[in-house]
DNA sequence: GCCGTTTTCGGCCCGACTGTTTTCAGTCG
């Protein structure tokens, strides 16, 4: 599927259009990348049935760009662009704090062009002197390059892991003859970003698929290529291995290559302690005797411990309650009955309230609360009291229609916590909801004390049941906000307010490591999409890896609950 | 450049915050 790529495309032309200052071009080009990007069909498909211009906010004009990309690879006017424009704009952009006005400013004044001429300017003072910035920008650049920085080279796991599951259904439909074929690696732990793909494959004749895998359309480099093992780098800027593995090896394999590498040298030892060898080929006694390798179970089992999920592979303790069989069970999908935090076109979402429905309930939901946005945020389209009164009307009669079909569509909001803690919303609007979430999404420069009051206020607020995104953190772009997380751990503990595991790849806010922290304190959780589209509620599977890393069962979290029990859990 | 049961041309949601200024531009969501 190509629909990242033109998606891609599309947001470069943006990003150029709107550092030449033009109008409202932008952001048609961003609404029809945006489109194509969460678009389920496959827009090579699209184009070939001469639909492209079905595709909302896709016009004449892009049609065209879109078609061009497609057949000759390349889009003529977003060679003139850069010609004209020769700025790494994404790059630019990337930086927190750098919009178009500075970015064009920064290469009018000083020829920046990407990042690395940025620091160079920033470093040696140049840029606190422009007119505009001063030295508190300077370093606020300096601070963020360096952010950036330390957190390039992984992709997100909502990015890799559906390139990773291409290839594998890929291969799968190609080679007839594969017994076995799993990503393993950090994907497979479930972890926010991954460094890259690791895929495993077992198979009667393994050359043809090595050669078909180190051939494919989309690969850019072949690193390395042998018999066992071959190296690729994809055009979308993956690196993914693939290991030829035999079968009486492949669960001590998948165990070497699941990782984490910590969890596998707490094994390693274990299996010393035993006169015994354990490594990606398997288990051996002390005269080279195989004792376990062709399952994950089987080696854990010999080994004499029970078998542990792969998101719980970081020797952060899991291998003494293997020992000791106390394990946690962690939560699956089949607990999540219910999307407690999604949004619809009444504010910033792109499908109707009813068409989100469907889609919750084809995603294996039995309810969800609408949480569209209020008051102030008024580019996300925020609604005014006056407005959740239509909405509910709206709200009833589909409820009327889906209860039928046991769904249930229950009324909220995502309301803005102001800074000084308050909800913009009054609370005669709030006490008529259902659930509702408060979230911070503005004013996140503030010290920690002042943080912490302000949403210390809101977990107090009687109205507010859930704190959504409480990090608000960018996964890669922007760090969480300054906060006593202890001591909002405590507040949300007495006041019985749920926190948030936001699904979204580049949020999973509640991040794993808080989430293990929060449940330890008996704070209650729930795992929501955050969806503006339709296709975000498949994002659940995200959260809810972030849940298994944190170690959740079904008892530390509210989306097990049926819609009666939601109803009367919020009213108290 | 896209869109339209108020428009096929004229709109295209805006308020808060930061860091710069000395009344505001740029960024964020």
């Amino acid at each position: 599927m190509k629909n990242t790529e033109v998606a891609k495309i599309l947001y470069e032309i943006a990003d150029i259009l709107e550092l030449q200052n033009v109008e409202f071009k932008p952001r048609a080009y961003r609404k029809a990348a945006q489109n194509i990007e969460s678009l389920g069909q496959d827009i090579e498909e699209i184009d070939r049935k001469g639909k492209l211009l079905d595709i909302p906010g896709v016009g004449k004009s892009i049609a065209e760009k879109i078609h061009e990309y497609l057949s000759t690879g390349k889009v003529k006017e977003l060679a003139h662009l850069r010609k004209e424009t020769p700025i790494k704009v994404e790059e630019l952009f990337s930086i927190e704090g750098l919009g178009p006005k500075r970015v064009k400013q920064l290469y009018e004044s000083l020829k920046i062009k990407n990042v690395s001429e940025l620091e160079k300017a920033a470093r040696s003072g140049k840029i606190r002197k422009l007119k505009g910035f001063g030295e508190r920008e300077e370093f606020n650049i300096i601070r963020a390059i360096e952010f950036s920085r330390s957190h390039q080279g992984r992709m997100l796991l909502g990015v890799a892991e559906p390139i990773a599951q291409g290839i594998v259904a890929d291969l799968k439909k190609r080679f007839l003859d594969i017994i076995s074929i799993i990503p393993a690696g950090s994907l497979r732990r479930g972890k926010e970003t991954v460094g890259d793909v690791d895929i495993l494959v077992t198979a009667t004749k393994s050359k043809p698929i090595m050669d078909y895998f180190t051939t494919m359309p989309d690969v850019k480099t072949v690193l390395a290529t042998g018999p066992k093992k071959s190296t690729i780098l994809l055009t979308n800027g993956l690196q993914a291995d693939l290991r030829i593995i035999e079968p009486q090896s492949w669960g001590a394999a998948l165990m070497y290559f699941t990782g984490s590498k910590n969890h596998n040298i707490a094994l390693r030892k274990l299996a010393i302690s035993k006169k015994w060898k354990l490594s990606e080929y398997g288990l051996f006694d002390a005269k080279g005797k195989s004792l376990a390798g062709k399952t994950e179970e089987g080696v854990y089992r010999k080994l004499g411990i029970r078998y542990i999920e792969p998101e719980l592979r970081e020797d952060a303790g899991e291998i003494e309650l293997a020992q000791s069989e106390n394990l946690p069970d962690l939560v699956t999908i089949k607990d999540i009955i219910g999307d407690f935090h999604c949004h619809s076109t009444w504010s910033d979402g792109t499908a109707s309230i009813g068409e989100m429905a469907k889609a919750a309930m084809d995603a294996g939901r039995k309810y969800i609360v609408m949480t569209d946005h209020t008051g102030v945020l008024k580019i996300a389209g925020g609604l005014e009291p006056k407005d959740f009164e239509k909405q509910w009307k709206e709200i009833d009669t589909l409820n009327r229609q889906s209860s039928k079909k046991g769904f249930t569509i229950f009324k909220g909001c995502e309301v803005n916590i102001m800074e000084d803690g308050k909800p913009d919303l009054p609370d005669a609007t709030l006490k008529k909801m259902d659930v509702v979430v408060g979230s911070i999404h503005h004013g996140f420069k503030n010290p920690s004390t002042t943080m912490t009051r302000r949403i210390r206020m809101a977990m107090e607020n009687p109205h507010i049941d859930i704190i959504g995104h409480l990090s608000g953190r960018i996964i890669n772009k922007r760090e969480p906000y300054a906060y006593d997380f202890d001591e909002l751990l405590d507040v949300a503990k007495s006041t019985e307010t749920v926190l948030e595991i936001n699904s979204f790849p580049d949020r999973l806010d509640l991040k794993d490591s808080d989430v293990r922290e929060a449940i330890k304190r008996g704070v209650t959780l729930s795992i929501d999409t955050d969806s503006h589209a339709v296709e975000h509620f498949l994002n659940i599977r995200y959260g809810l890896s972030t849940a298994r890393r944190g170690w959740v069962t079904r008892n530390d979290i509210i989306n097990w609950m049926s819609a009666e029990k939601v109803k009367d859990y919020f009213s108290k």
